[in-house]
DNA sequence: AGTAAAAAATCGAACGTTCGTTTGAATATA
DNA sequence: TATATTCAAACGAACGTTCGATTTTTTACT
């Protein structure tokens, strides 16, 4: 078998059964049997049982990198916004990993966080800050919003989307039409509020 | 030492580091090395170590018991939201069981969901409808307002604090100066799209 | 193109460690 | 004296890693 062959393979066997029971609830007897190849391919492969893991997440975060996209689109702020948080719900709806690199797991948590995650949020605060401020200079939203904090406001909604639909499954039924229902809700009580 | 004590001690630590590690990052050998006992205590007093780790998550989230208070308050829906937004992140400001419970490492995950977890969010939930409800009827809010979707709106704002707190610690300072500010930020955005 | 040598990939077994639980004796409490 | 609590020791199971042998793939040379 071709070296990235099996690589994938134990990246997207582990993505799957580290999202349903995180680092210390899947062993790596349980993820090479799944491969059907012996437990030495992931020390080998990953040097070890956290190597894996660390792929998995960098994985899972690296689709951040294409939030630029939002930005260069030739729109209004108010439409780049919307833009935004239907651009991160359909990728992240339901990806059990935003969670999980909250609760710790990894030996040294604070690396994998200043490497990989932390740059991806700052990225994507920077450009929704950009976009909030091309609103106010063009006199569309209100000159008194603070940029940051009117991000925190736009970015708690959607956390909470990820939240509600890994939490409250049984209490809130989630589907495409319901997401749509609901973006315009926020949208619409977002928009009265920070336009001029 | 009195049966009590002992497990208070208990739970007192275990709360500490299963916060910090998670359930399977916590070995009772620790835990019980801390409280200066024996490993089998955990065993006698909790029945294992999953009963230790319940009796921490239960207590944790037993303190939504007194979201009551804040309906009973004799005010305007707007100021009975506002005081929710405070109390929550009063109570659960930096909270990690919050987000602890959505990456399960329970055997039986769903059991303590829906006997623990499920009744407090359905307990909240309702309180904040009824509130909408009482400010739609009279004519303080928007009568096209849908009040599940208002509430979630509000809920995620919230519920991004707790991921802000915890995540974002090195990008964006937090403290109680700071949480007024957003809570003024987050009222001041929100209440001009829901006000009639 | 064919072959031999080198490198890479895979395997199975074994290692030492750590885990949570159990057990029976000892101690404290009522 | 009876009951509840605590302890130390031991148990078997599971864990992640390592190692030498074996197989497969790649490279180099004719």
């Amino acid at each position: 078998m071709d070296k990235n062959d099996l690589r994938n393979k134990l990246i997207s066997i582990a993505t799957r059964l580290f999202a349903e029971r995180g680092l210390n609830g899947v062993s790596i007897r349980e993820l090479s049997n799944a491969a059907g190849v012996s437990i030495s391919m992931i020390s080998y492969h990953f040097g070890g049982k956290e190597g894996l893991y660390s792929s998995v997440l960098q994985e899972q975060f690296s689709s951040f990198e294409h939030i630029e996209e939002i930005n260069n689109a030739d729109a209004e702020a108010l439409t780049k916004i919307e833009a935004y948080i239907r651009w991160i719900i359909v990728r992240h709806r339901n990806n059990p990993y935003l969670l999980r690199f909250y609760t710790s797991e990894l030996t040294n948590p604070t690396q994998f966080f200043s490497l990989i995650v932390q740059p991806a949020i700052e990225k994507v605060i920077q450009i929704l800050v950009r976009i909030i401020e091309e609103g106010i200079s063009k006199n569309k939203f209100r000159k008194d919003l603070n940029p940051v904090d009117t991000v925190l406001a736009i970015a708690g909604m959607v956390n909470y989307y990820f939240l509600s639909t890994l939490a409250t499954q049984e209490l809130i039924s989630h589907s495409p039409e319901r997401d749509e229902v609901l973006i315009r809700h926020y949208m619409d009580i977002f928009t009265k509020g920070i336009l001029s």
